[in-house]
DNA sequence: TCCTTGTTTCGATGTCTGTCGATACAGCGA
DNA sequence: TCGCTGTATCGACAGACATCGAAACAAGGA
């Protein structure tokens, strides 16, 4: 039992408490939760911004490292981390000048359980449907 | 190894198309491919239509059963599915005089897998590193 | 203290999206 | 053939969203 299996069992938790939207259907509630994560994955700048910090090196980044790669204005990218982070995807913390952003790894894991399709039980994709 | 990764290896390999977007951050291509297919998520009443007809008897469902669950208007489902399936989540056929509409799961696969957390990478949800 | 740098908030604007009713199209049965 | 049912498209409209520049706020250094 290492810290890292701690943190494992907290993320597989999360899998664990949204069914495969396969399976059932969703109820309206459950949706409209579910939509406002997705909407947030929706922009392609949001979609980069979360992959450009959680694969920056230690897990997090601040403001100043995120305006370099894109082409909008700085209040924009402010903006878009504003909508992810009130999406749960992201967590965020002043320090000192600059503030960092991380991403919290049990909204992916749930996002990523429920649109998981078990196998076999589906169709196939080339429209295999009877 | 989590056991959530065994699982997605056993789906497809549109999975293993797409690394975790916490790995490597996303090109700008990629990213307005797949803030696409978010969209489509983005909206409650495509969400529930997706897992309805996912979750339906043998995996597909005809417009006449997805039209009644809802309180909007049948163009308007008819507007949800078209989106789905320009965003290539699901695949529809007519059959007769009714249309079918399945789930590709390979679209869900590959999403599914881009949202996968590696478990340690990211630090936990107090902020940790440094 | 003032100034500089980094970040967020505000207000405005043009575009996109969800929804509707009306209508057109596709099969089926009489 | 005609009429009926199921589904898709069209045109319109209200509301939401992305984006910007300007300005406000926060922290550190001279």
């Amino acid at each position: 039992m290492s810290n890292l299996e701690l943190e494992v069992l907290g993320q597989e938790d999360a899998a664990a408490c949204c069914a495969p939207m396969v399976r059932e259907p969703l109820g309206e509630e459950a949706a409209a939760d579910l939509a406002k994560m997705f909407k947030a994955l929706s922009d392609p700048v949001r979609l980069r911004l979360l992959s450009l910090i959680a694969s920056h090196e230690g897990g997090e980044a601040c403001v100043c490292d995120l305006t370099g790669p894109f082409d909008v204005s700085q209040p924009t990218i402010s903006h878009h981390l504003k909508v992810l982070r009130e999406a749960g995807l992201v967590g965020s913390e002043r320090r000192g000048t600059w503030v960092y952003y991380w991403v919290l790894p049990a909204a992916l894991a749930k996002l990523s359980a429920l649109l998981q399709a078990p196998a076999g039980t589906a169709p196939a994709t080339g429209g295999g449907a009877r």
